[in-house]
DNA sequence: ATCATGGCATTTTTT
DNA sequence: ATGCCATGAT
């Protein structure tokens, strides 16, 4: 980047929106760079004008850096952010999650491990249903042995970069011992199969770099700087990756907040965070403190909640904002009564305080709790929203999709063939299935040439044979299709008519089976954009298999229309709303019982404090007294970490919600409004207080898109602008926008 | 091979 | 209470 006069304006523009630590972090030049930043102080801003000021002072080419999140939803936004800095050069940037990073390494090194660069990705549920089949192999109850506890022992070994051998060397019980033997087959399972889990995208790259010095050298020097969002979620695999491709060069830049590390039951290792100064005893340490988000009694309140836990790096949250309103604290009767209550403040705040529904959000420990509380709102006709829960990717008719088309690219692949062999019901059952997966293996052939010669298998009955050689004969002519290059949704609206699946659907009748159609129209769709955008020289198939493996659908998730959002806390980290209820707070739900009895207890304390910081405005919480646990009634103990907000932060009162029920206009406090309208002012000033502030009417000035008139003002800094020119209506961002009033 | 009934467990989950 | 899985009947 030369230095004209144009660009040093844009630098020091860069830095005229920063705060002094904020600033200090950006313009740190090489070397390792710890950025501890505390709930709403800006740290995704800190990362994107890092990156544009690496670029504008000509230390790195935007193809030299390397940026990680963990969510693609985060990365995506980085991205956007970044080009909005620096325009389109940004595009050969690398910004993307731990997992994509590693699977678009492995598309062109996997071949050094033996594996194709067809390979299947696995996700939880595949990953699960191979150590089943494997544990079974081996003879293993399943019942005093879940897959699931198996599962997450080797995941949790693979983590920690212990292979089969390492893990068996260190075995102490019988359980431990059949989970060495059980983590060897599914290895070899999963080489076999052409096939890596989620784990292995990461354990993989570490293998390849360690063991060819040449591809690490090569990817070192092509990442010049690498920097890490959220790094105190980062496990001990995820650190041996960085401190291959950046312990040479040492330009390494973390952020994160142990305050925030929830992840732990993953094997985030927070270690990561609190040693970085031990790894690289040279790192400048930054730290933001000054919070843009809430108010300061919110911070206050989880300030000294997390002041409980021990081994912390010491942060105190705070804001020129003022203190704001009180925590609300409410005890009611039971589930209903609680849900009743949020059902009537959020009436009240709609009605009498002018909020919009998509500024609301509610948040409990587990999915389980959203039940109630969407009852509520479904009688009440209040839209909303459910954040998690069963996730479009995970549904039975889309993974069967995914799976003719995983067959289609990988035909090694075991876990996809027995899951679409006899679905819809095509005659092959259990045993035959059985039959020609032991075959396959028996005699070193992948599945689908097991598959495709019925005749070959001992054992196979004469219609198990008929039924295969249809099968098979139909799949063959689909898989010609594919090597030619058809368009991805093409060849899915092939297989799921030629397969007649659609057909089996159809047949059924019923208002589910019209709600599965619905959602493979909309894998199609998915398939259409993609075919629409890919101009890869790759495999199509392969491309889209692999975009489609590491992407889930809250990536996709909408947050601004006009809906009440409900989600559990984790599902909550990185996200703000001006008005949050966190409902169930009692013991052995928030902190939950089990994290209590694993130890787990300051997990549970940074998870409520994620939550209490999520909320800018107003911040309640509630418990019930009683509440039915699968079926019978507990009574509970309101949470301790109540117990821990200081009294003079919290208003206890027992307003008449507390057990009237819904929408009464007795709990219409005239502060509220007053500080409802002069937060709305806060929000339209955005966040970074740039000054600039925009209301809906205001006509603006936009270097690129030209003239334009504000249509919306959004918190967080967004607003909607309508222009005049081809541009349309965007949202655009108050602090990095170029956006001037006329 | 497929359907129906009973038994058992039941956190959170960026990828 | 609910939903998933395994076992047994058709």
């Amino acid at each position: 980047m030369p230095s004209d006069a144009a660009t040093d304006q844009r630098a020091a523009d860069l830095l005229e929106e920063l705060n002094e630590p904020q600033r200090e972090a950006v313009t740190h030049g090489d070397g390792p760079l710890l950025v501890l930043a505390g709930a709403g102080s800006g740290k995704t801003r800190v990362l994107t004008h890092r990156i544009a000021y690496l670029i504008h002072s000509g230390r790195a080419r935007p193809g030299e850096i390397l940026a990680i999140t963990f969510t693609n939803k985060a990365a995506q936004e980085m991205r956007e952010r970044v080009e909005r800095l620096l325009g389109r050069s940004a595009r050969t940037m690398w910004v993307s999650t731990f997992h994509s990073a590693c699977a678009r390494i492995l598309r062109a090194e996997a071949p050094r491990l033996g594996y194709t660069r067809q390979f299947t990705i696995y996700d939880q549920a595949d990953s699960r249903r191979l150590v089943k089949r494997c544990l079974e192999e081996l003879g293993v109850d399943t019942k005093r042995f879940t897959p699931a506890a198996v599962q997450a022992q080797i995941s949790g070994a693979k983590n920690r970069l212990r292979d089969a051998d390492a893990y068996a060397q260190l075995v102490g019980g019988y359980f431990e011992q059949t989970v060495a033997e059980a983590y060897r087959l599914y290895e070899r399972e999963l080489h076999r199969m052409n096939a890596m889990d989620f784990d292995d995208l990461l354990v993989n790259v570490v293998n390849v770099l360690q063991l060819f010095p040449e591809v690490q050298g090569r990817y070192s020097a092509a990442f010049r700087h690498v920097l890490v969002d959220e790094y105190q979620d980062t496990n001990h695999a995820q650190y041996r990756l960085l401190q291959l491709i950046a312990g040479e060069h040492r330009n390494l830049t973390v952020v994160g907040d142990d305050a925030q590390s929830i992840y732990g039951f993953r094997h985030a290792d927070i270690r990561n965070i609190l040693d970085f100064q031990d790894d690289f005893p040279d790192a400048r340490v930054v730290k933001l403190e000054q919070n843009y988000r809430s108010t300061q009694t919110i911070l206050d309140a989880a300030n000294a909640v997390i002041a409980n836990n021990r081994g912390q790096m010491h942060k105190t949250l705070w804001t020129d904002r003022g203190p704001g309103d009180p925590i609300v604290i409410r005890e009611l009767d039971d589930e209903h009564a609680e849900a009743r209550y949020v059902l009537g403040e959020i009436r009240r705040l709609v009605d009498d305080e002018g909020a919009s529904l998509s500024e609301i959000a509610c948040f409990y420990r587990t999915n389980a709790q959203s039940r109630v509380l969407e009852d509520a709102l479904v009688r009440a006709e209040i839209p909303y929203q459910v954040v998690g829960g069963t996730k479009f990717y995970e549904r039975a008719e889309i993974k069967d999709a995914i799976g003719y088309l995983t067959l289609l690219a990988n035909p090694a692949d075991a876990i996809a063939f027995a899951r679409i062999a006899n679905s819809p019901k095509r005659g092959i059952g259990q045993t035959s299935l059985q039959r020609v997966l032991a075959h396959a293996e028996a005699a070193g052939l992948t599945v689908w040439e097991a598959a495709a010669d019925p005749g070959g298998v001992p054992g196979l009955g004469k219609p198990a044979i008929r039924a295969f050689e249809r099968f098979m004969s139909t799949m063959a002519q689909l898989r010609e299709r594919a090597e030619a290059g058809a368009p991805i949704a093409e060849l899915l609206e092939a297989v799921l008519h030629d397969t007649g699946y659609l057909e089996a659907l159809e047949a059924e009748r019923t208002i589910e089976a019209q709600g599965r159609i619905e959602n493979l129209e909309e894998l199609v769709e998915v398939a259409r954009e993609f075919d629409a955008v890919y101009d890869g020289e790759e495999s199509r198939l392969d491309a889209f298999l692999q975009q489609i493996a590491l992407v889930s659908d809250s990536d996709t998730r909408r947050d601004d229309e006009g809906v009440v959002t409900l989600m559990t806390l984790h599902n909550a980290k990185g996200l703000e709303y001006p008005v949050v209820f966190i409902i169930g707070c009692v013991e052995g739900v928030l902190p939950l019982q089990r994290a209590i009895d694993e130890g787990a207890l300051e997990e549970e304390r940074r998870l409520c404090y994620v939550g209490m910081t999520r909320a800018m405005r107003t911040l309640t919480l509630t418990y019930a007294r009683r509440r039915n646990v699968y079926g019978s009634t507990a009574y509970g103990v309101p949470s301790r970490f109540l117990a821990e907000i200081p009294p003079e932060l919290v208003d206890r009162d027992e307003g008449p919600a507390a057990g009237a029920g819904f929408g009464t206009a007795g709990g219409y406090r005239p502060r509220a409004v007053s500080s409802w309208a002069a937060m709305r002012e806060v929000a339209s000033a955005g966040a970074g207080g740039s000054g600039a502030s925009f209301a809906v009417g205001d006509d603006v000035l936009h270097p690129a898109f030209g003239e334009g008139v504000v249509t919306g003002v959004e918190p967080g800094g967004v607003v909607t602008v309508r222009f005049a020119g081809e541009a349309g209506e965007r949202k655009l961002m108050v602090d990095y926008a170029p956006l001037t009033k006329r």
